[in-house]
DNA sequence: CTAATCACG
DNA sequence: GACGTACGTGATTAGC
């Protein structure tokens, strides 16, 4: 039938599907040979229901295409080399099903329409407007607004997820023009999802409103003069050509050249063989026999196994049979391994080390499972002797394969990107084979998928997460080898005990991740698994082994002047005492200061001892000088024992740099910390304190580079709070503090003073940490009563604060969570407890959106680094929860700042539009002091 | 091994 | 009405 009058085309925006499909479906895989297969199967059971609702109504199509996106550069790239130039690459879970979705179509016996170089949106456009210039009419099952600019004369939309129907009035409703003004407004708006720049400032609301006002788009910029708001007319004057550049964007193309008809779409029945065929071969049991009832034919049988005959086990329940632990003693039996794992697709591997350094420590084996049960050791390093043997011996143990051959073998398999490597803290294996000259990818971390669903209910080490999901607590490493100074190296254990122990673990790192890997999409986290977890692995391993350069004659020349310090300090606390006494024992200090001397305030700790801290010998020290004394040898003590002399055993003699490891899952609020050694807390508030960063230098012919976020927390607390007048300050560039004194205490910031200022800073942070009069009346030194109208004071100016407050803590006592605007999760299971627990959890939750915002930002912002400073002769060093160092070359420092800035300042976007600049400030120097 | 103290954001 | 509090970390030391 020719389409004509009275016919009806039906135009699925099959990408869309796919995507959603994708999205709202946990990652299910085919059970005879693990590919993954989810969005296929939310596709197919969209595609069955779309056919069982449209069966016989009388709106029946007689027209039907599926349509899909094919090929990433369009047109739209030619015009603007910027365009969906921010979207997130595909999910490599999801690559392997695109082919198979057209597939589907076709078995489906739909018409399966695709263009390499074009977008879905544009084949749909041309398909409608055909159909509609030849007299029929036309439904777009789609939600992209984008195709709203085709609704009227007889071409409507369908949002099959909410089955809502839009017509001419559901795209005034949503862009506030007609149809044909779409693109006007869309111009104007712009779009950060497909990265189209529009007019800066201006949204739907005031583009409509423009719109409306001028007719169309043209007149208004040709009558851009008229317009009375200062900004809006500069704006549309001055970015003319970029939003002319927009409406080319995001105009779709109706005129097409299509190597098909309309004719060609009409709609023809299920062959059912096909399908069936079709489902079974994909596995599908439910929906095969959804589809067989529904065509009245018998439902094919599908195997549970695949016709190699190999059984997948799941794994529950399956105990630990250490007997199933194979050792790997000859490359046959390697090879055996290794064509399981690319059958499969899969491995869990884990490795075994001389050492935790993972900088200094030498691989000794590998341990690889596939099936839950079955697990390998490949002994590598081993020694002879073991552990029995005083002296040791250096000889390698019998019956081990050659380090070298075991890597050229699995090179290919650990750097296949087809085949998926699932470890327990990954980035220690990663280091480990970066080190050997192998780059491991694709990964999973059942570590990082933990935390991203647990992070505050518990820790995520291995045998944490084997007692709590499997049951089963895995031997113990001291049994291997040892504690305290009798430890010896895995490489002094014997071979047989260390098969059990390595294959365990490889067996439950692969059920963690059967168990884990759905679990995801069921608690929500997938994405921040998959877009803030996962992709910080190789950032964070690159930036490790980079380490950073100390200076260590610096370092020694301070520690030599403080032990002279702290020697002329002791002695005149001993003549001020009257009596010799260990100073750095807090609970002799006590007893000098509140026993022997009798002096006020002396508070008892848990253990009957005096409490002895900074502040309170702070108090005492206006009157007399031994707490002066003593707090002042504290502060030497510290910089010595802790930075000046520790750092210097942090040198790697192989590099001469000190490499830190980043604890992924260590603060439940998605902060990172730092260990081994900790630079994540050198000293910079007193002035003696900074002078250790002048240790940390740049190489010759670079500087060192410090971009950090201003006032980043605050700014997040403007936007999740919607507090109008803390955002205007910081899209001004005010004084934040100021600004909030001058609010507070009613003072015009001309005559704002730093003592008025500093009350209102302690007050900002105040907030952040979710305030109690008692904390800020300690900060601040004030009485609690005043502590407490400041507060009031500020509640009363700022009642947004307050509301976010009280809603984030109900949020806490409903769901047992809160959650950062990127997703994130922390759990906060202490909400509902009775007693002093009950304050603590509810200012942690209340700061930990906040805290776990700023830090999910700059993990994006760490995450896309590499790639934007790929060219320029820069390295990223370092991560300070709000700053990132750099070493660079001389003469490129200006172009990474600019580079970098770029990055982090747009790090929330596009998944978060934030109400507020986020604004980096930068320097730079030969050392740490000078560039911070 | 734990508590106390203090370094950072 | 009393209680006990600023949020998040890691390293070092003393002293059991």
């Amino acid at each position: 039938m020719a389409f004509g009058k009275g016919c009806h085309l039906h135009l699925i925006d099959g990408s869309a599907y796919i995507f959603r499909a994708y999205h709202a479906l946990p990652p299910l895989t085919r059970k005879s040979d693990g590919l993954p297969i989810g969005a296929v199967s939310g596709f197919c059971n969209m595609l069955q229901r779309y056919i069982d609702g449209n069966n016989g109504g009388s709106d029946a199509p007689t027209h039907v295409a599926v349509v899909f996106d094919k090929g990433s550069h369009t047109f739209r790239n030619d015009l603007y080399d910027q365009y969906k130039a921010n979207r997130e690459a595909m999910p490599e879970e999801l690559r392997p099903q695109i082919p198979l979705t057209r597939r589907a179509t076709e078995a489906f016996n739909i018409a399966c329409k695709e263009i390499e170089g074009f977008e879905a949106d544009d084949i749909i456009a041309t398909l409608a407007c055909q159909a509609r210039d030849a007299g029929g009419r036309v439904t777009i099952l789609s939600s992209d607004k984008d195709l709203m600019q085709l609704v009227g004369d007889g071409v409507e939309m369908l949002d099959p997820m909410k089955n809502r129907r839009i017509d001419r009035e559901g795209v005034e409703e949503k862009f506030g023009v007609g149809p044909e003004r779409v693109v006007d407004v869309q111009a104007l708006a712009g779009d950060s999802v497909d990265n189209v720049p529009g007019a800066p400032g201006i949204g739907i609301k005031t583009a409509s409103l423009l719109i409306n006002e001028f007719g169309s788009l043209e007149e208004l910029l040709d009558r851009a003069e008229e317009i009375k708001q200062p900004k809006r007319r500069q704006t549309l004057i001055e970015k003319r050509e970029q939003i002319e550049l927009s409406k080319k964007l995001v105009q779709l193309d109706c005129d097409m050249e299509l190597p098909f008809t309309l004719d060609e779409l009409e709609v023809r029945e299920v062959e059912p063989q096909k399908l069936l065929e079709f489902l079974a071969e994909m596995e599908f049991r439910t929906l095969s026999k959804r589809v067989a009832d529904a065509l009245d034919v018998e439902p094919p049988v599908i195997m549970d196994t695949d016709p190699g005959g190999v059984e997948v086990e799941g794994p529950a329940d399956l105990p630990f049979t250490p007997e199933n632990y194979e050792r790997v003693r000859d490359m046959e039996a390697l090879q055996g391994w290794i064509d399981r794992i690319t059958e499969r697709g899969y491995v869990a591997i884990d490795t075994e080390t001389t050492g935790l350094n993972e900088m200094q420590a030498d691989l000794v084996g590998i341990s690889l499972a596939v099936d839950a049960g079955h697990a390998c050791y490949i002994p590598l390093t081993h020694r002879a002797g073991g552990a029995d043997d005083l002296f040791g011996s250096d000889e390698l143990a019998e019956g081990q394969l050659a380090l070298d051959d075991v890597l050229a073998a699995l090179k290919p398999v650990l750097e296949d990107e087809a085949i998926l490597k699932i470890g327990q803290n990954m980035k220690y294996d990663a280091k480990i084979f970066a080190r050997n000259g192998v780059a491991i990818a694709p990964i999973d971390d059942t570590m990082l998928m933990s935390y991203a669903m647990n992070a505050g209910l518990h820790g995520h080490g291995m045998d944490t997460l084997a007692e709590r999901y499997l049951g089963h607590t895995p031997i113990p490493i001291k049994e291997l080898i040892g504690s305290g100074k009798n430890q010896i190296t895995f490489d002094r254990v014997a071979i047989d005990e260390a098969v059990k122990y390595a294959a365990e673990d490889a067996d439950i790192t692969l059920r963690l991740w059967q168990r884990f890997k759905p679990q995801l999409h069921q608690v929500q986290v997938t994405t921040v698994y998959e877009t803030l977890e996962r992709p910080l692995v190789p950032v964070l391993a690159e930036m490790e082994m980079t380490g950073i350069k100390v200076d260590r004659s610096v370092l020694s020349r301070m520690s030599g002047a403080f032990a002279q310090k702290m020697a002329q300090l002791e002695d005149e606390i001993h003549e001020l005492a009257g009596e010799k006494f260990n100073v750095g024992s807090p609970a002799q200090v006590g007893e000098i200061l509140f026993g022997k001397m009798g002096l006020e305030g002396g508070k008892r700790g848990k253990t009957g001892k005096y409490s002895t801290p900074a502040d309170v010998l702070e108090d005492l020290a206006t009157e007399h000088d031994l707490p002066a004394r003593i707090l002042d040898w504290r502060q030497v003590s510290k910089l010595k024992s802790t930075y000046t002399d520790a750092l210097q055993d942090h040198i790697s003699p192989d590099t001469g740099r000190v490499h830190t490891s980043y604890l992924q899952t260590g603060a439940s609020t998605g902060r990172l910390a730092s260990s081994d050694p900790n630079l994540q807390n050198i000293p910079v508030r007193s002035e003696e304190g900074r002078r250790i960063r002048e240790a940390f230098v740049a190489d010759q012919g670079k500087v060192l580079l410090s971009l950090d976020y201003s006032q980043i927390e605050l700014r997040i607390l403007a936007h999740v709070a919607g507090i109008d007048a803390l955002k205007a300050a910081f899209h001004e560039g005010q004084d934040i503090h100021a600004m909030t004194a001058s609010e507070m205490f009613d003072v015009p910031l001309d005559e704002m003073t730093p003592e008025i200022r500093r009350q209102a800073k302690a007050i900002n942070f105040g907030v952040i940490y979710g305030i109690s009069g008692f904390g800020l009346a300690r900060n601040l030194r004030i009485p609690r009563s005043e502590a407490q109208g400041f507060i009031d004071r500020y509640f009363e100016r700022f009642p947004g604060i307050r509301d976010y407050m009280d809603d984030t803590v109900k949020f806490a006592k409903e769901h047992g969570f809160v959650q950062t605007l990127f997703g994130r999760k922390i759990n906060t299971p202490e909400i509902n407890a009775k007693g002093p627990g009950a304050g603590f959890a509810k200012r942690a939750a209340i700061n930990a959106p906040i805290q776990g915002t700023a830090a999910d930002v700059i993990r994006r912002a760490m995450i896309r680094m590499p790639d934007a400073i790929a060219e320029l002769p820069a390295r990223m060093l370092l991560q300070v929860h709000d700053e990132l160092l750099f070493e660079v070359d001389e003469d490129a420092a200006d172009k990474v700042v600019e580079a970098a800035r770029e990055i982090m300042e747009g790090a929330a976007e596009p998944a978060v539009k934030l109400d507020v600049p986020l604004t980096v400030d930068a320097g730079q120097g030969a050392n740490w002091a000078e560039a911070h």
